[in-house]
DNA sequence: TTCTGTGCAAACGCTTTGCACGACT
DNA sequence: AGTCGTGCAAAGCGTTTGCACAGAA
């Protein structure tokens, strides 16, 4: 497999692997696998988690920010090897956010996003909202689509009235 | 307006202007906006058309490649220019790939992809596949869905027969 | 004690920007 | 002639990486 040098981390595997609901819980599937549990990881993953909680996807830089408010040692790197590192045990998934890629623990029940080019808004979608798509997709193509985290653009319906009532 | 300072050439405004069929139309396009008819600019063009051609999706680091076999004195800071501009423009549609920006001219029928997350090609599809889930979303939710080319993860039929015959 | 994970600093890839010159109108 | 667009060079941002040390096992 040829080597790709960016964008390897776009992908997240995902092995289904669910979120465990206590920072004990990550403690123990790290060790599980091998792992070791750091201050750093659980750190992270609380940022994370705390983020995911407030409906907000967090970027790699926005949990940097996060958690250097608590903890200033933790470096930058450490950040994105850590989301990185979640990313490819299926903890976390990542998305493309207007060319932003943002985090969010998965377990939170599978969904996917609106984004509302004017208000820059994002509304959550339920995953199975997609199904219909994904059922004639396989039908016609074989296509199996795999869409954990979609962010589809659109206008939203607040910003929609708005737009035609000045029209 | 606040100034996005990045991502602000990610949601392209899109006026609905059809992309002309000759470099011919593009001059006539650009001087009846206003704008001025350049070498450059006709360049960056064609090698966009002849990209959707092939089917290609160009990011702009391949566009510069491509321009620079012919036309090595122009610069790389004048394609991104280029390709932002036609992208202001309507002419060129923006999508991301892979956490890669590609470029390609609007007036190709209107269409997405899905990217195979094993093998990594692409296949298009058609846009009314997802007239369904925009009817849906609307009535639902009222958000006007503005999908005019999304790239859509998942596992292409030749790869899914592939991974389960390891199974 | 061992070896993974971290901090630090530097580099990377893609993209944008300031400035002065060139060329389209 | 006036001004928009370009080339050049440098900076910017988000992200990755090499190395030596710290700390979990």
């Amino acid at each position: 497999m040829p080597a790709r040098r960016r964008a390897s981390n776009t992908s997240c595997p995902s092995r289904g692997s669910n979120l465990p609901s206590h920072a004990e819980t990550l403690a123990e599937l790290l060790r599980g696998r091998g792992h070791r549990v750091t201050r750093q990881r659980t750190i992270v993953f609380d940022a994370l988690r705390k983020g995911a909680r407030a409906g907000k996807h967090l970027s790699a830089e926005t949990v940097y920010e996060r958690v250097r408010q608590q903890h200033p040692e933790i470096d930058r790197a450490t950040i994105y090897r850590t989301l990185n590192f979640f990313c490819e045990l299926g903890l976390v998934h990542q998305a493309d956010l207007n060319g932003r890629h943002v985090f969010e623990p998965t377990g939170t029940h599978p969904h996917h996003h609106l984004l509302c080019a004017r208000c820059g808004h994002t509304l959550v979608l339920n995953a199975d909202a997609l199904q219909d798509l994904a059922r004639t997709l396989l039908r016609k193509t074989g296509f199996r689509l795999d869409a954990r985290h979609l962010i589809l653009p659109g206008v939203c319906a607040h910003c929609a009235r708005a737009a035609e009532q000045t029209a």
